[in-house]
RNA sequence: GGAGAGGUUCCCGAGAGGCCAAAGGGGGCAGACUGUAAAUCUGCUGGCACAGCCUUCGGAGGUUCGAAUCCUCCCCUCUCCA
């Protein structure tokens, strides 16, 4: 394939190339030596569950090593003990190396369904900033000024609204693109927001006379509300681990709008074709729903299986089309050693609520059913010997058998 | 080092001795409507077998019949001056 080829694909749907020129001249370099490109991607240690969001920029790197490049992921498992300042973010507890260990084999796992492990290798930034000592490390910083600093977005802000911010906070971009000097990359990759930092990295690369790296960002995705961007800590993301069952459930819950953002950034379907889906929901020929659900299917496929997907699909209808229940209901023993139970109390026990008093008050606002019976009354009891199907809300299900102890 | 402003429930933010489990918004949950959509509307949103009691307004003490509110000390954040 001829490089131009190449440079296209490798800069679809990427918001910035710093510089598109750069990489070019890299990769016919890379080309003539037979040397593969060092792509640099970070990641955070705490963790380590991949979701939707970050497929985006592993997709990406995935196409540098379907051209024969190298990939570097590297865990931040030092920079983890400050946390990124982007955001809400606290300075976070360092954690173990055990568990550093154990959330990067939990990576593995996970990123190995979409790169190839023999192109893929995984470095902790600890390994070298562990060893740096006091003094290099202020010379580290003498590389970078404040104002430098404070032009970073979020740094602005919470300076201008008077919000604090730790000195240690600085050292998050140094480090980061220190790690790029040391790993000698030749292209970094990271959402939108990761931009100063990458930028950082160019410059730290160039005063340690280094090629600076090519800097790519990618657009974050946004997690199910459709306006924040999908985040564990913002509980709206989609994990590729997540059961064919919750993915298309949490698919199909996204707006029509969001949809087709998913579309662009997650489906695999060439643009000019989701173009014409577009149109086609548009103008009332296609139904959004269906399109929705081949969207779901498409990407629980991917990470699960396609005959698994489309049982998913099944079971959806089946729940809330048809509103039938679940095929597979977790079913749960509870021995208790009197002959009843107060229904709130229960609800709590099996933990479908957090306290009886939540219990309550979703009783009262007609979202716990029975056996498929709504509850009216907040004195309700069950009694040993039986098994009842306990629902609250539209997904919570359990069945229980109350057992005398 | 000096002067001033602050820290309130999941988040933002009002409250300035009892009427405060604490306004309003956000988020979340439930219901209606639907395509489990989205948008919208309604309700709920500390715990407890619950007309009551218990815990919660940065922390520890104190005043008071009664404290988120007043006093003392401490911790933290911000602004200005040096």
């Amino acid at each position: 394939m001829d490089i131009k080829q190449e440079l296209s694909i490798l800069t679809r749907s990427a918001v910035d190339v710093i510089s598109i020129e750069e990489l070019e001249k890299k990769l016919i370099e890379s080309q003539k030596k037979n040397r593969p490109l060092r792509v640099k991607a970070g990641f955070d240690p705490t963790a380590p569950d991949i979701h939707l969001g970050h497929t985006v920029l592993i997709e990406k790197l995935r196409q540098f090593q379907e051209f024969g490049h190298e990939v570097y992921f590297l865990v931040g498992d030092f920079t983890g003990m400050i946390g990124d300042p982007s955001g809400r973010s606290e300075t976070r507890r360092p954690l173990s190396k055990e568990e550093v260990l154990a959330n990067a084999e939990t990576y593995k796992k996970q990123i190995f369904k979409i790169l190839d492990p023999r192109k893929t290798k995984i470095v902790f930034n600890s390994s070298w900033m562990e060893k740096m000592t006091a003094t290099e490390l202020i010379k580290l910083c003498s590389h970078y000024t404040v104002a430098r600093m404070l032009e970073r977005d979020d740094f602005q802000k919470r300076f201008s609204t008077g919000k604090s911010i730790s000195i240690h906070e600085f050292i998050y971009p140094l480090i980061q693109g220190y790690d790029s000097v040391v790993l000698n990359a030749d292209v970094e990759i990271g959402g939108t927001d990761q931009i100063f930092n990458l930028l950082v990295g160019r410059e730290l690369q160039r005063d340690f006379h280094q090629e600076p790296q090519v800097v790519i960002t990618m657009p974050l995705l946004e997690g199910l509300d459709g306006v924040q961007k999908m985040s564990k800590s913002l509980n709206n993301y989609i994990g590729i681990t997540e059961s064919p069952k919750e993915m298309f459930g949490k698919i199909m819950s996204i707006s029509d709008e969001l949809m087709f953002r998913y579309y662009e950034l997650l489906s695999t379907l060439d643009p000019k074709e989701i173009e014409k889906i577009k149109e086609g929901v548009k103008e009332g020929r296609l139904h959004p729903k269906d399109i929705k659900k081949k969207l779901a299917i498409e990407i629980i496929s991917r990470f699960h299986s396609p005959s698994e997907a489309i049982q998913a699909a099944e079971e959806f209808e089946r729940v809330f089309k048809y509103k039938e229940e679940p095929e597979e209901i977790e079913e749960i023993d509870i021995y208790l050693s009197q002959k009843k139970i107060w229904l709130p109390k229960l609800l709590q026990l099996v933990g479908l609520t957090q306290s009886s008093s939540e219990a309550k008050r979703i009783i009262q606002q007609g979202g716990v059913r029975v056996n498929r019976q709504r509850v009216s009354s907040l004195e309700m009891e069950l009694s040993t010997g039986n098994t009842y199907l306990l629902q609250v809300g539209k997904r919570r299900f359990k069945r229980v058998h109350l057992l005398q102890k």
